[in-house]
DNA sequence: GGGGAAGTTTACGTTAACGTAAAGTATGAG
DNA sequence: CTCATACTTTACGTTAACGTAAACTTCCCC
């Protein structure tokens, strides 16, 4: 037995907490392409995968043009040596955006310890 | 002597790659508030760490509504002990929320790896 | 067969974060 | 004095990412 999954966009935008709405948008701008009964969208475990790499390309600020290319990336269909290369110049950009990335979100933790920190002295010093 | 440093707004323009259109909209959203030498607009270094902030906020996705929320926790200058409890809950909030961008950025990156492997393959393929 | 729930299309509205253009002021160089 | 450069205000324009409303179909339940 194959696991015969489909979802639909109820499903979908329950699981992950959006609108159909936006879904379809996600859609109009060729994010994902659902199959169709009729006129109603089937979607499948791949779709399923698109929307969540999409949803996490947002927590991280991409934009969804950014989140096309990116998921883009993953699948090298070029047989062309130029293209191939141009590729991995993108993947190491991005590379480096996520460091930057990581740089941002340690110094930003280390701000909250100390937001907190403080937060704490006023609760004591309120204790008389 | 004191660091009497002070920038124009074209100087942190070019310092940080805006224009100076965008930091004079950080200053109508309220995040900046520099003094003025008549109707010119002087800043000092506490605007500079403000511009940074609000642009690492930006690299991480933030709104400026959130940067400036974030920054505003930076002081709690609150003597109420219900609103230094508030405060603390929102930076739990954030802290989780770094936390989810964390295991995002984790994600990519592994899956960075797997395209630049496949990457790699496609070219030695070509290579016969 | 009437109704409700979930799906559909079409289309106009909204918000954030600036861009861009116009028209004026101030100031140092030559 | 004149010109270039950098600043200023005012104001309309633009893009992304949906929200929201209207009007319609499909399907299932009782």
């Amino acid at each position: 037995m194959t696991k015969k999954q489909t979802y639909s966009i109820g499903e979908l935008a329950r699981e992950f907490d959006v609108t159909t709405r936006t879904i379809r948008f996600y859609e109009d701008q060729g994010l994902v392409s659902p199959a169709r009964r009729g006129q109603t969208r089937v979607y499948s475990p791949a779709d399923r995968v698109m929307l969540k790499l999409i949803l996490r390309g947002k927590r991280l600020g991409f934009s969804l043009a950014e989140s096309k290319e990116l998921i883009g990336m993953y699948q090298p269909q070029s047989d062309n040596r130029h293209q191939l290369l141009a590729l991995q110049s993108k993947i190491q950009q991005r590379r480096e955006q996520l460091e930057q990335q990581l740089r941002d979100i340690h110094a930003m933790q280390l701000e909250l310890d100390d937001a907190e920190q403080r937060c704490v002295d006023a609760m004591n010093d309120l204790e008389k």
